[in-house]
DNA sequence: AAAAAAG
């Protein structure tokens, strides 16, 4: 065993003295050098290496179940074709930088050393996580899962698979999935993974809490152990090439798919680094050298990386964008243009490229239909009803009375806590001045609270989010960095302080409670500088099926409605490809008559009805 | 206008 991985280190580093012109020799299929490290395909890297037929042994017999987990032994199954990414490839356009496609056949650098120190991810867990999950995979609603209205569009859209068995993802993907308790794929997953694994492009809008998570992991993870080795041109000494990126737009969603991806890769023998900023540079670089598959990265600190070389996009086969409506707003739609259309990467159609996010309008679509191919459009509807589920509640406040008003939920929900413990409560504001002092006022009042915003320290952030997730501060002052994705099991209550002005964030935000499956409660306080929501407010809690205040209908009346007007609809927003060649204005193909576009309520949708809010316990 | 993301 340990002869094998040494020559792997000595051949690495031989292959690393190489010149770089070397790269324009090793054609697909060509002989190379003895001396080159012998490319050791993902599935195969917990084996011990056998001296001989180093890369197309695809799921040989069970030789090496050496280590624990029998990873790979699915036997024949393996051998079929892999969905080709690129059939056309010879000629196909060329990768990303131009020129470099020779090698993308075969074999690569062996970076496989120190795969053998892969840490269990479903060991370490803390321990309040531990004590939490039992709760969150005992009361998932099944049932709920089975009318949940889902839309596709695009050309040949492979059907849904019911069960994660009848998918071939391969054994130690599938004990992964046993590991996490996931019994069957939620919608967005039985949508989602057939077209991916048939590499189709995708964009998908499915609410977080559905499992989205794994539903763009899966795939990727499955075509990397069973895609053709490749060939990592031997550009610079340290750069790396990983084949799947995965961009998200805060640092700690980032961090939250990384654990997630990890658990989900665990003993596949792929590998998934994460990078971020905010963060020492050092062991993340330090990661990346140890070799990487699958890079999740916040798009400012990959930038950095991009231009020092340290990682190079060449290889990139799979590109998933989380909240990926988010990543193409104004703020970072430029750094995302770099990073997808500026450097080497792949041009799409080589590629495969999945969005997703829960909110998709239409104008972004527009700018998001650059990244794809031939994509398919799916909408997929919240598991139940936020009905059963979020309460939604808004409440006049003025501006002078909030922090009061804030008090009293706070005193009557300590009241009615479990065991006098406070609940855990998210309050969203506008600022982060003003969740500094909205943090300081409230423990000044004997709440213990702390605050996560984008002017403290990576670390202050860290821990904020921790000692909130474990009870220890109860209340999270947050701005909307913490808005979107973040996956914080047995939040009660989200207290929109400030309202956002944009419809999109409030359903984002509310989204942090209701989950797996839990009851939660979102109270917004309004007051006259949130005229403008008002119109898309109101709509949107009477789609829910909430009770929506007369003096809410009465400001949405009398407002000019603006850029809320929520002419998309919501939650799985129309493919807005269809939306130009049949209907324009308000009208809505999918579901005449919900002309406020809504896809947030009961009744309308597109099989009838757009599920209402709901989530699953699966993100 | 604010927030996020590089240092």
């Amino acid at each position: 065993m340990r002869t094998s991985w040494a020559d792997l280190a000595a051949n690495s580093a031989a292959e690393n003295a190489a010149p770089d012109s070397s790269a324009n020799n090793v054609g697909a299929g060509s002989t190379l050098a003895p001396t080159r490290p012998v490319y050791v395909p993902p599935h195969l890297r917990n084996r011990q290496p056998s001296a001989e037929s180093p890369a197309p042994a695809y799921g040989g017999p069970s030789s090496g179940t050496g280590s624990s987990s029998g990873a790979g032994n699915s036997g024949s199954r393996w051998a079929a074709p892999r969905n080709d990414y690129r059939s056309g490839h010879g000629g196909s356009g060329g990768g990303g930088g131009g020129g470099r496609t020779g090698g993308w056949g075969n074999r690569s650098g062996g970076w496989d050393r120190g795969r053998e120190r892969e840490v269990n991810p479903f060991g370490d867990e803390d321990n309040a996580e531990e004590a939490f999950s039992e709760l969150e995979n005992t009361g998932i609603n099944f049932d709920a899962y089975e009318d949940i209205p889902v839309e596709t569009s695009g050309e040949n859209v492979p059907p849904p698979v019911n069960t994660f068995a009848e998918i071939d993802l391969g054994e130690a993907l599938n004990q992964n999935i046993r590991r996490c308790k996931y019994v069957k794929p939620t919608p967005v997953q039985r949508h989602a993974i057939p077209i991916s694994l048939g590499g189709r492009d995708l964009m998908a809008c499915a609410q977080t809490g559905s499992g989205k998570t794994a539903a763009f992991c899966f795939p990727i993870i499955s075509g990397i152990m069973r895609g053709q080795p490749v060939q990592r041109p031997p550009r610079g000494v340290r750069t790396v090439y990983p084949l799947a990126l995965v961009l998200s737009p805060t640092r700690e969603l980032s961090m939250q798919i990384h654990e997630e991806a990890r658990k989900f890769s665990y003993q596949t023998g792929v590998r998934v680094v994460v990078a971020y900023g905010g963060a020492p540079i050092n062991q993340q670089l330090r990661d990346l050298e140890r070799g990487v598959d699958i890079l999740v990265a916040t798009p400012g600190r990959l930038v950095d990386l991009l231009e020092r070389a340290r990682v190079s996009l060449q290889m990139i086969r799979y590109l998933a964008l989380d909240e990926a409506d988010r990543m193409l707003d104004m703020g970072f739609e430029p750094q995302i243009r770099k990073i997808v259309e500026q450097m080497d990467m792949p041009p799409p159609g080589v590629r495969q490229t999945m969005l997703f996010s829960a909110t998709f309008p239409k104008e972004i679509q527009r700018l998001a239909s650059d990244f794809l191919s031939n994509y398919i459009f799916l909408a997929v509807g919240r598991v139940g009803s936020s009905t059963d589920l979020i309460i939604q509640r808004v409440e006049y406040v003025q501006e002078s009375d909030k922090r009061s008003h804030l008090m009293d939920l706070l005193h009557a929900q300590r009241a009615n806590g479990v065991q006098g413990k406070q609940a855990l409560t998210l309050v969203f504001v506008e600022t982060k001045k003003g969740a500094d002092s909205l943090e300081h006022w409230l423990c000044l009042n004997g709440f213990p609270a702390t605050t996560i915003h984008g002017d403290r320290s990576q670390q202050e952030r860290e821990l904020a989010l921790r000692s909130f997730k474990s009870g220890n501060t109860p209340i999270l002052v947050a701005t909307d960095v913490a808005a979107r994705g973040l996956d914080i099991p047995h939040v009660a209550h989200v207290v929109n302080f400030d309202l956002p002005n944009d419809i999109d964030d409030y359903v984002h935000r509310i989204g942090r409670t209701g989950r797996a499956g839990k009851k939660g409660l979102a109270t917004a306080f309004f007051n006259d500088n949130n005229s403008s929501l008002a119109r898309a407010l109101a709509d949107l809690m009477q789609e829910a099926n909430q009770e929506v205040p007369a003096w809410l209908s009465r400001y949405a009346a009398r407002s000019f409605g603006g850029r809320n007007r929520r002419s998309g609809g919501r939650f799985g927003s129309r493919d807005f490809r269809r939306e130009g060649s049949f209907s324009r204005g308000g009208s809505d193909y999918y579901n005449a008559g919900n002309s406020s576009g809504g896809g947030y309520g009961g009744s309308g949708g597109y099989t009838g009805g757009y599920g209402p809010g709901v989530t699953s316990a699966w993100d």
